[in-house]
DNA sequence: GTCTATAACCGGATAGAC
DNA sequence: GTCTATCCGGTTATAGAC
């Protein structure tokens, strides 16, 4: 009766190993950056053995799907007072922005590493992979969010691509922001706010009606991109 | 008299060394990928000793800042027909560009991997690092002479930065090519294509004279926003 | 002082016993 | 599912050769 005795919805046998070693790892990573973080460090810390720790991670690298993992779930809970307040693309957009700067700061320092293998399209850690689905997936819900309840009026064919068109927005934005040593990242937020402010006149731009062909074929031309670098999505 | 007895003009003592390394690496690395090629290979394949290897390339590396420069002035070489032949500014920039990716094809597979460290800030590998500057201001200067030769005329605000402008476009589009397996990276060219368009199009209504408020303004953020991203240029 | 060679070190990853 | 013992390859220290 050993293996049946837990009671159904306590934590799995190992999955509080995982967790212990999952947490472990991104409090050194915090500390003392990712390259000094030695898995043997890791799972010493954790209480294991090195060996174990590859039992429940198949590389160092994959402890940062982990990472991001918890990030995006903070970013999350960030929104929501915003998305609730706000009722304007604009404001909203920048909001949830701005949140991603503020709920990131604190990995700053690693985040660099982080996103190395953003542009390896092998590695499961380029937020395009299909490793990166699930996440992926989440924050482009989070930007339908941003779109479908705001009070403006688009036309059907942009809403359905806008999410995603801002997502990649999201992601340039990071790539500047990993670049950005301003005090308070002055300048990324400077980039938000503008940027933000470009998206909604192109938005509302190409939603007039006389704007219909010119709008059409470059949607068009967006699916058929979309096609190739995200195979997942 | 053995150290003077060298002519001046022959190739330098361990220049010979240094340059047989590279070359071994880089056929390695295209033949066997970067990772699966080891040092200690490389360094065999040399004819030199490992220890040899460290005393000219600080790291495995720094052995790609090599490889930047050598597609470069493989990229120039393609360039100089066409640079020639067309002076029409999208046809120039067009053909620039497909150039690029003709010329980068044979490295395709590893590519991703040189460019892993594009997102890391710290990387001399980063083509925004000071490290990375003088391939970075040659292929911004190739840039310029697309502009400048071009049959357009342009405001001097405008065809002062629409080099640099130009070289982001140009590293976006490397990274949509580094996700881009589809055949003859017809993905890519389309892009090229198209983006290309659109940039002859933004470029020619901001030059009208009463755009002259908004273009101004556009290009302060520019300036603005380089400051931080790439210090070194 | 410029270059080359040998022998370690260190840490990510794996094999296989328990 | 956890451990110990190794492997492997990037990197470094160091001793010498030209």
């Amino acid at each position: 009766m050993s293996p049946a005795k837990k009671d159904a919805g306590a934590p799995k046998k190992g999955e509080r190993t995982r967790a212990k070693i999952l947490d472990t790892a991104l409090a050194l990573f915090q500390e003392h950056g990712y390259e000094a973080t030695t898995m043997r460090r890791i799972a010493e810390g954790a209480g294991v053995a090195l060996g174990n720790a590859y039992y429940y991670f198949e590389s160092k690298e994959h402890l940062i799907q982990g990472f991001y993992a918890k990030t995006h779930v903070e970013h999350l809970a960030a929104c929501e007072p915003i998305l609730a307040r706000e009722k304007d693309l604009v404001a909203r957009l920048k909001g949830v922005l701005h949140a991603k700067v503020d709920t990131a700061e604190p990995y700053h320092r690693i985040s660099g590493v982080l996103f190395k293998s953003a542009a390896d399209p092998k590695s499961p850690l380029s937020p395009f992979s299909s490793a990166s689905a699930p996440v992926r997936t989440d924050a482009i819900e989070l930007m339908r969010r941003v779109v479908d309840e705001s009070d403006g009026r688009l036309p059907k064919d942009l809403a359905e691509r806008l999410p995603e068109m801002l997502w990649l927005h999201e992601m340039a934005i990071i790539l500047f922001w990993l670049h950005d040593e301003s005090p308070g990242r002055a300048r990324t937020r400077h980039l938000i706010d503008r940027t933000a402010d470009l998206v909604a006149k192109l938005v509302s731009v190409a939603s007039f009606p006389l704007m219909k062909p010119l709008r059409t074929s470059a949607l068009e031309l967006f699916d058929e991109l979309k096609h190739d670098a995200t195979p997942g999505a």
